[in-house]
Parts: structure tokens; C-alpha cells; sequence
DNA sequence: ATAGGGTTAG
């Protein structure tokens, strides 16, 4: 052994026994290293273990070795895990697992597969332990053919009615965005247990159906598993999804009962829960409430002010931030910028955006600028944001073009929303979406023939627009409608409602802003199909169904339309009610006719 | 030796 080495090793022994539980040194055994490994909190103390392994011969203990690997890998020190691994002689399947665990959960999922490939290649069985680990390797599309080949070791080793392991594979389809098999596994299951729901529920609700999700939660519960701390955090953001803000006061409620503190994550999916069910100040006062902040509390917080408009309280967090000691981080700057974007908030916003480079070290990258050309656009500086286009210096997506198409077409600039539109529809020709808008645009200028074109176009490339949808939670029920529904058990009451609140409304001097319906029909005829609006449906259905004078909350999957904007503001004037209204990108509250975005979205 | 959780532009 070289002399160094040697006197590493004495200096490992003499502060082992001086640091470690065991002694004296006669009693040793693999229980007394395994003890001793445990301890470890740092990586020198493991590596003295190590060393003080290998003098003794204690290495050789299977026990010892598999430990060893297990606590470099929890240190994330696969180097040394590696090493360890590649030396053993004699390996079991604890070998394997830790070591595919170990590589799985550092993200290197190239030697994690290599590895496994090789477990099962030397004729082992996989087990209980090996699949769950390798599965962590297939989480997404691309990953999903992997997955069901795991998938067939699972039938061809008999471990498919295994917990663990049907968990692990139930988790894998959702991460992979196959639903269905995920829902097929599930379904399975004879025992079920906590974790498979709270990944089922965790993959409706991130997959578009946060209302699925939460009818699922109510299932578990019924069947009598009991939720912790992590499925609150899953419900919460279930609830955040579908903005339904009876279901979010009773997780609150839930929370409080069981007593669960408000760790740094379940604070901040509450916060975000409620900011995205409308109440802003609801989200506040969790916010306050907790004793443990991180950049996402800090960045939950500050979106949630941006979303409800009000930019300058976002921009207030920023310093306290600093001070707390928290540094911010890329997402912490979307979110401010976003703030300031919708707050009209530009000296600003534009000082944020200069200094996150220069001050922060964060390098702006397309959602940043993005949310620059829509500040911009939106406050009318359109030859700015034509300027800042020119000098973006990352690649440009749709969001991005998107922004700029938006900012076009609020102020009437016909020549350079082509020029964005045509980069979009190349960008991305199957998003309905776009056609949509410049199609919107064209329509603004009675530019029948090119609203005709679009729409033609839209037909050949089989795009079709993605249906507006809005719903109202009326006692802890989803109500949901599209344009023109008439399947609502209550419709004939609903468009009562709606015929009698025109009335009004024409009286008091509105007229419907048809610029907003795509078909070049006669004006009274998109009149009435305005009328039809999704979210003027679910807000008729609102006034029917809530006692006068309560806040009536509305969500749209899409952006409001402008003369359904305009619309909500006379009807909170005229019916003295409060709507808070999320659609697709921020809340409206609207009020006494006017509405916090300052008509400005 | 096992699994599940929070923020982001248009």
C-alpha cells in the first residue's frame, strides 16, 4: 500500500474512533459500521468509514458494502458509489437497486439503463426494489417505450400485484402523459394505497381534468384511506387548476383539522391555490403565516399579485425578498415582469428586465423577453417592441410571437400582425389558436375576403379552435358551458336571464362589439351569438343561482372576449354584484362597471 | 434499500 495511503488510513482510524459510535475497536462488526454509516453527514466522515472498511476487511461483508454504496449515493457522490460498485466481487440485488436507485435519482439515466440492462442480462431477478428505481428513468413521451418494456419484465417476473411496483408504474405512465395506462394499472390494484392514488390524482389534475381529479379524491376518501400532508399538496393544486374556490376553503379547513403545519411546500401550493381561485388576499395571509420561505414561496406570491393586477405589491416583494436572504431566480423574474406587464407598470418592469442580468446574474431568456414585448405592446410602444424584436438574442417561440401578434392587433397595426402571424402559423400550424387571432384582426378591419381565407385554411390544415369553455362552482358543483349550450337543467331560465340583462344593457347605452365574432354574417345575427358567449352564459347562470349581492366567480379556459368584457362590467353595475373572473391569463374583478385590468389585457 | 408534493411568458 502506498505511504500515503497508509497514513490516510491511520488518520482515518484515529478520528473514526474518535468521531464514530464504535468501540472499542474489538467489538466490530457490520452492524456497528452500518450504525456508524448512517451517522455519516458528510462525505469525509463516509470516506473515513471507507477507509477504516477496507483495514478491517470489513469491506467484504456484504451488509457493509451494500451500506457503503447506499450512503454515497444518499449524498449524491455516485463517484464513489461507482467505484465501490465496480469493485465488488460479489454483488446481490441490494447491489443492483442501490446502484440503479443511486443513478436513477441523479438524473443519469444513460448508466442507470446500462446498468439494469446488465442486472438482467446476468440472469437475475428483478424485484420489488429494482423496478420502482429504474422506472424513475421514463418520465416523459419519449421515454414511454422504455417504460413498457420495464413493463413486461414486470409480468415476466411476477411482481405486477407488488405495491411498490405498481405505484412506481402507474407514476410512470402519468409522467409519461399516458393517462389511460396509468388508469389501467390503477384500476388494477387490489390493494391500493395512498401513493398510487395521490399519483393518479396528481395526473388528472396536471393533464387538463382537474375536476376528474378531485371527484377521485372524494373516492379515496370514501373507500377510507385517510390523506396526508402530500395528497393536500396534490388537491391543492387540483384545486389551483379548476379554480374552485369552495373545494380550496375545505382543503384549508382540512389542513387545519389535522393539524398539518405549513411546511415550505403545502404553504406554497396553498398560496397558489388560492390566488388562482381569486381570492388574492387569502393567498397573503398563508403567505404570511409561514415560517419557512423559499424562491418559490417568494416567486407563488408575487405571480399571484401579477395575475389579480396588482403590480406594484409584486414589485414590494422583490427587496423583502433580498432581505429574507432568498436570491431570485429566472422564474421570480417572469413573474415580476408579468406583474408589471399587466399593471402597466413600464419605467419598471424595464428596470427589472435591465437588471437581472447585470445585478442578479440571472440571464434573460425567451419568457423574459417575452414578457417584455408584451409590456411594451400593451402600453403602445409598439416601435419599441419592433426595436427589442430585432435584438432578441435567443431564439424566438410562439409565446413570444404571440405576444407580439397580441400587442398588434390592441393597437390596430395590421401590417406587422401579419408579420407575426405568418412567423406563428409557421411556428406552429396546428395551433388553432392563431388563425383565430389574425383571423380576429382581419375581422377588426372588415377584411371579410381574409377572415374567409383563414378560415379556409383552417379547414384544409384540419386545425380546429380549441372550444371555450366556462364553468361556475355553485354549492361545491361544477357547472360547465360552452357557446350556445343548452344542456344546462336550469337553460331556459339562463337565457331568460340573459335576454332580460340585454335589455337593460342596451337601455343603459351598450352596444354588442360584434368585432369579436369570426363569421361575416349580418349584424343582428352575430348579435345573438354573442349573446351565446360561454362566459355569458355561466354569468346569467350566476345571477340565477347565488343569493344577491354574493361575489359570483366564473373561469374560462380561454381569454374573455372583449365585448363579454365589457358586458360583465355593466352587469356588475347594474346587478350591484362583484365578479371575479379567471380567464386564461390573469382575473378580472369586476365592479361597480369597471374592471381591475383596466380594461387593459 | 422501495414510491407520491409547490412557482413561469402568450
Amino acid at each position: 500500500m502506498p505511504r500515503l495511503a497508509i497514513s490516510y488510513c491511520e488518520q482515518s482510524l484515529r478520528s473514526f474512533s474518535v468521531c464514530s459510535s464504535i468501540r472499542p475497536v474489538e467489538s466490530l462488526n457490520p452492524r456497528s459500521f452500518i450504525l456508524a454509516l448512517v451517522q455519516c453527514r458528510h462525505r469525509n466522515e463516509i470516506k473515513r468509514v471507507h477507509a477504516y472498511a477496507i483495514t478491517t476487511s470489513m469491506i467484504r461483508n456484504l451488509g457493509v458494502a451494500n451500506k457503503l454504496m447506499y450512503i454515497y449515493a444518499d449524498h449524491k457522490d455516485l463517484h464513489n458509489a461507482s467505484a465501490l460498485f465496480s469493485r465488488m466481487d460479489h454483488r446481490d440485488n441490494v447491489s443492483w437497486s442501490v446502484m440503479v436507485g443511486g443513478l436513477a435519482k441523479t438524473g443519469d439515466y444513460l448508466r442507470c439503463l446500462e446498468i439494469f440492462r446488465e442486472f438482467v442480462r446476468s440472469g437475475a431477478c428483478a424485484d420489488n426494489f429494482t423496478i420502482p428505481f429504474v422506472l424513475r428513468v421514463c418520465r416523459d413521451t419519449e421515454s414511454v417505450r422504455m417504460g413498457l418494456e420495464i413493463h413486461h419484465l414486470v409480468y415476466k417476473f411476477g411482481l405486477q400485484s407488488d405495491v411498490f411496483v405498481a405505484a412506481a408504474l402507474v407514476d410512470m405512465y402519468v409522467k409519461c402523459g399516458f393517462l389511460e395506462d396509468a388508469r389501467k394499472v390503477f384500476d388494477k390494484m387490489r390493494t391500493k394505497d395512498l401513493v398510487s392514488w395521490t399519483v393518479m390524482i396528481a395526473g388528472y389534475a396536471e393533464c387538463g381534468n382537474p375536476g376528474e381529479a378531485l371527484v377521485l379524491f372524494d373516492r379515496m376518501q370514501e373507500s377510507g384511506i385517510v390523506p396526508d400532508k402530500v395528497m393536500m399538496v396534490t388537491v391543492a393544486f387540483a384545486c389551483a387548476k379548476l379554480g374552485a374556490m369552495h373545494k380550496a376553503k375545505i382543503v384549508h379547513e382540512y389542513i387545519g383539522r389535522r393539524n398539518f403545519s405549513l411546511n415550505v411546500i403545502l404553504g406554497t401550493a396553498m398560496i397558489d391555490m388560492y390566488a388562482k381561485c381569486g381570492s388574492v388576499d387569502a393567498a397573503r395571509e398563508i403567505f404570511d403565516r409561514m415560517n419557512e420561505k423559499n424562491v418559490i414561496t417568494w416567486s407563488s406570491m408575487m405571480s399571484a399579485y401579477g395575475i389579480h393586477g396588482h403590480g406594484r405589491k409584486a414589485i414590494e416583494l422583490f427587496p423583502q425578498m433580498l432581505e429574507s436572504g432568498i436570491r431570485p431566480n429566472r422564474i421570480t423574474f417572469v413573474s415580476i415582469l408579468y406583474a408589471c406587464s399587466h399593471a402597466g407598470l413600464i419605467d419598471e418592469g424595464r428596470r427589472f428586465f435591465y437588471s437581472m442580468w447585470r445585478e442578479y446574474l440571472v440571464e434573460p431568456d425567451v419568457k423574459h423577453y417575452t414578457c417584455m414585448i408584451d409590456l411594451l405592446g400593451r402600453a403602445g410602444r409598439l416601435d419599441e417592441a419592433i426595436e427589442l424584436i430585432e435584438n432578441t438574442p435567443v431564439e424566438k417561440d410562439e409565446g413570444f410571437w404571440g405576444a407580439f401578434l397580441g400587442a398588434c392587433r390592441i393597437h390596430g397595426n395590421i401590417q406587422f400582425a401579419e408579420k407575426a402571424a405568418k412567423a406563428l402559423l409557421e411556428l406552429c400550424p396546428r395551433n388553432a389558436g392563431y388563425y383565430v387571432l389574425l383571423s380576429n384582426i382581419y375581422a377588426k378591419f372588415s377584411r371579410w375576403e381574409d377572415v374567409a381565407k383563414m378560415r379556409e385554411l383552417m379547414t384544409s390544415m384540419r386545425v380546429k379552435k380549441t372550444p371555450g369553455w366556462s364553468w361556475i362552482e355553485i354549492n361545491n358543483e361544477i357547472h360547465q358551458f360552452r357557446v350556445g349550450d343548452k344542456n344546462h337543467p336550469r337553460s331556459k331560465e339562463i337565457y331568460e336571464m340573459l335576454k332580460v340583462l340585454s335589455e337593460k344593457l342596451e337601455l343603459a347605452g351598450y352596444v354588442p362589439d360584434t368585432n369579436f365574432v369570426l363569421h361575416d354574417v349580418d349584424e343582428e345575427l352575430k348579435a345573438a351569438y354573442l349573446y351565446t358567449h360561454s362566459e355569458k352564459l355561466a354569468t346569467a347562470y350566476g345571477l340565477l343561482a347565488t343569493p344577491e349581492g354574493t361575489t359570483i366567480r366564473i373561469i374560462k379556459n380561454l381569454r374573455v372576449c372583449g365585448d363579454c368584457h365589457t358586458f360583465m362590467k355593466l352587469i356588475s353595475a347594474i346587478t350591484q354584484r362583484e365578479i371575479v373572473f379567471r380567464d386564461a391569463n390573469r382575473f378580472h374583478h369586476f365592479k361597480e362597471g369597471s374592471c381591475s385590468c383596466g380594461d387593459y389585457w
